[in-house]
DNA sequence: TAACCATATAACAATATACTTATATATTCA
DNA sequence: TGAATATATAAGTATATTGTTATATGGTTA
């Protein structure tokens, strides 16, 4: 028998591996303040856009985050009505900004086009 | 330059990455509360021994748990001192008892010899 | 409509993960 | 000391993950 406690830790454990990465873990924290693009992501980690593209589905089929089409662009932020996202925030705010790595693209006048 | 925050998230991301598996998320919850013996975890989990150990010893090169050897057993329990402790507590805390895993050992008389 | 941009998906390769079985190590006890 | 018990490690395998490049999709604009 399955019991509801058990049911929850294994719907939990999935949402620590999608965490467990350094890149979706450092978007979700650039995500706690703000909504970003697609091709903002692109710029700060200096990686593929498919690459990136990958990293977002997967928060999103997670249900951490949700998408939202301005024209040919596609900004993701959090998912506040998720199941998950008291949890997410407890976490968040325990992770040092990491908008300094906004601030960089300013700075070296990659500040992208979309935004 | 590698700035301080880059890598405190650096840092970050693998903790959850090992607390990202349903077997280790639901150790650390049993160990919440109380010192666990490694046959115990072999018994609730009905997994190889081998297949526990090696999850222990995840958790244990994260820094999350400490082992300490009592005779032919060894007994696992958080690191307190840990500099992860706070956030594993805060987790921990928003997640569901599992102490029903320890109950049903009992009834089925698969309690174990070392405890 | 055609060219262009942003994003998503597909297909693939390299690496990591989580089991398994076999074996080594450490401790107890007869 | 030798057998028994508890745990750890090694080696191998199947699967998952994360990146890549190539291509498809969707929206914009000339």
């Amino acid at each position: 028998m399955i019991t509801k406690t058990e049911f929850q830790i294994e719907k939990a454990a999935p949402i620590f591996k999608v965490l467990g990465d350094k890149t979706r873990l450092t978007m979700m924290k650039l995500m706690e303040n703000q909504t970003c693009c697609v091709c903002e992501f692109v710029e700060i980690f200096q990686m593929s856009q498919p690459s990136i593209s990958q990293h977002l589905r997967k928060l999103r089929d997670a249900g951490l985050i949700k998408e939202e089409r301005k024209g040919q662009w596609v900004f993701y932020s959090l998912h506040q009505e998720s199941e998950w996202h008291a949890l997410i925030e407890s976490i968040l705010e325990q992770l040092p900004s990491q908008e300094d790595k906004l601030i960089e693209l300013e700075k070296n006048g990659t500040r992208i086009t979309c935004c």
